[in-house]
RNA sequence: CGGGGAGUGGCUCAGCCUGGUAGAGCACCUGGUUCGGGACCAGGGGGUCGGAGGUUCAAAUCCUCUCUCCCCGACCA
């Protein structure tokens, strides 16, 4: 039996000053975990105990759909060369050097990993489909940790990926795992929901994200009331309003017009009695890249044209640049393309690139929201000049149309049009459609029923273990603690004797203790010799869902039970205890 | 990386402006009284004031450099 008195529960009275979240400040006071660095910790005696039992619950249903591997953590240079994420990941990478002076790294994902095993041992079509997950430690170098435990440098992934013949074969792939997580993540007692998603730098076609909401997230989730609709902030759309455009003026042909220190959309909008629909944004950006072989860098200009009233989404912006990071143009540079200062751009007048591969001439990228309207405001590249009587297509031709428009609370559904809601939450889980990304750059090949050499199809799906944690505390906490599911909680009820001077109520609590424990709940006895105010509030403030209080009762042969949860209590005779428990455990997690 | 804030016993913080004995509450140890929501009394232990350099008779305090941590922005489980 597990003895408070002899255990490891470094309980906190306040908070420590650098905790922000409530995640953080719970974990740290009930002595759950201790922060070694940014972003690093250690996990103490019931921090690991309800990581064990979420890690309990993501391997039996993982063991249900495919095969538990263990893979190492420090890779070889070679292994991320193969795929070209040794560039591209950056300073994100943890890299080092053995005594050779080989080069290494600390695995971020493990997609190379599982490939090079793949491109090595799978041959044929019979050996599809496979499902290979781990339960790891992986490691980033996150440009800036925080929260806790919610964005840290060294976490645990539940990491899987999936090998098939076909897309048909990865549709099925998909689907269990978005059904086993749906298993996992309500077993561990969370209120989640399921997302589309935008696929990051992992790169794919289908993606969908688990989230939970919490002011604590970093994600701005996107959701419909009335439907079903809900994806994340970075792939969402909404409806649009038609828009009626503006009759051509004089003969029809672009037309400046005077505009005075008229700079912003507003403003012009105003001056010229229009509504900023009516108006195009003209955002100037430039992408700074090296040149590989001459090692020199290169920046290439990007323009993006917005309806007036729009907001440019960066990830949207990313996307459609194949995942190339933008900046603003500086002064000179937008002197140079336009030759106009900042407030009077816009797209006539430059030779724009054909298409994105093409690197003659600057890109220019228009929202689809422009797509279609005729006779636009925009700059005139002049100081104090506008054009009217623009149309895109007609007076300039785009180098491509994209999605790039951000979705504003209120929105209409792209479904059903009612009034979009937007919310922060935190992502659990995430599954997506990888494709041959991986398993053709590193060369995997199998044959299939007719003897001919194919690429496998694959698909990676990763849960947060600590963020399943964390978001279970954001999820419910109060001015005293946190609680549990009794799933994932370090141990099921507390039983606590108010004063263990008294010789009956220290046995009277040590035989409940007993008898919960023999009947397969998880017990802790908090015999220590405090007072009865000091076991309450640590009681409260450790997770667990359930409480026996041993006091004045046992007298009456009666003790308390005291659901975290809610707060209340009931008394229970100490006879019909484990009933008690059997029957409240036995339905819903509380 | 840009911007903001903070480093003083285990925790939360005061002291710094105006240099001169390192402090409080909680925690910890001993003894006693107490015992249903973080008790009380008495005694006690514990601090290179993040680090280095400088100014000064004298530095937690002033100056310079540096490290670390937190928060706000671009990435992700």
């Amino acid at each position: 039996m597990h003895r408070w008195s002899q255990l490891f529960i470094p309980t906190l009275r306040e908070a420590p000053a650098d905790a922000e979240v409530a995640s953080h400040k719970f974990l740290v006071r009930a002595g759950y975990v201790r922060q070694l660095a940014a972003g690093i910790y250690s996990y103490l005696f019931l921090g690991q105990r309800s990581f064990n039992k979420i890690i309990g619950i993501v391997r039996e249903e993982m063991d249900r759909i495919g095969q538990e591997f263990y893979l190492p953590a420090l890779h070889p240079r070679e292994l991320w060369e193969a795929s070209g994420r040794w560039s591209i990941m950056g300073e994100n990478l943890f890299r080092l050097k053995d005594r050779k002076g080989a080069e290494l790294c600390l695995a971020m994902t493990h997609e190379e990993n599982m490939t090079e095993i793949a491109r090595k041992e799978l041959r044929s079509y019979k050996q599809l489909p496979q499902i290979w997950y781990q339960i790891q430690s992986k490691f980033r170098d996150e440009p800036r940790p925080k929260s806790g435990l919610l964005r840290v440098r060294q976490f645990l992934m539940k990491d899987s990926y999936s090998f098939d013949i076909d897309a048909a074969g990865l549709d099925v792939s998909y689907q269990k795992h978005r059904e086993t997580y749906r298993r996992i993540f309500d077993r561990c007692g969370l209120k989640y929901l399921v997302i589309d998603a935008h696929s990051g730098a992992m790169g794919g076609s289908q993606s969908e994200e688990f989230m939970v909401y919490t002011p604590a997230g970093e994600d701005q989730v996107v959701s419909c009331a009335n439907c079903k609709y809900a994806a994340n902030l970075e792939k969402a759309t909404s409806k649009l309003e038609p828009v009626e455009d503006l009759t051509a003026e004089g003969d029809g042909k672009p037309l400046e017009v005077h505009t005075p220190g008229q700079k912003t959309i507003e403003d012009v909008a105003r001056f010229l009695g229009v509504s900023p629909k009516n108006k195009i944004k003209t955002l100037a950006l430039m992408i700074d890249s090296k040149d590989p072989k001459s090692g020199r860098n290169t920046s290439r200009a990007v323009v993006v044209l917005m309806r007036g009233d729009h907001q440019l989404n960066e990830a949207k912006l990313a996307t459609a640049l194949a995942g190339k990071e933008t900046r603003p143009m500086q002064e000179e540079e937008i002197r140079h393309l336009f030759g106009s200062p900042a407030g009077f751009l816009g797209p006539l007048g430059i030779k724009w690139a054909k298409n994105i591969a093409d690197s003659n001439g600057p890109v220019l990228l228009v929202d689809k929201a422009l797509e279609g309207r005729t006779n636009l405001i925009a700059g005139a590249n002049k100081q104090d000049y506008h054009v009217k009587n623009i149309t895109p297509g007609q007076n300039f031709q785009p180098t491509t149309y994209a999605d790039l428009r951000a979705v504003a609370s209120g929105d209409p559904c792209p479904n059903c049009g009612s009034p979009l809601r937007m919310d922060t939450a935190v992502e659990i889980g995430h599954i997506f459609k990888l494709g041959y990304k991986y398993s053709d750059s590193m060369g995997a090949r199998v044959l299939d029923k007719n003897g001919k050499e194919v690429t496998p199809i694959m698909g990676s799906y990763g849960i947060g273990i600590e963020r399943i944690l964390t978001a279970a505390v954001e999820q419910s906490n109060d001015a005293n603690g946190f609680w549990l599911p009794r799933q994932i909680a370090p141990f099921d009820i507390v039983v606590t004797p108010t004063n263990v001077a008294d010789e009956k109520l220290k046995t009277t609590a040590e035989g409940i203790a007993n008898s919960l424990e023999s009947a397969g709940f998880d017990v802790l006895l908090d015999d220590r010799d405090e007072r009865p105010g000091v076991k309450f509030k640590d009681a409260d403030l450790v997770g667990i869902p359930f409480r026996v209080n041993v006091g004045k009762k046992v007298t009456e042969d009666r003790v308390e039970v005291v659901h975290r949860s809610t707060r209340q209590s009931q008394d229970v005779s100490i006879a019909a205890i484990v009933e008690y428990f059997q029957e409240v455990l036995g339905r819903a997690h509380e």
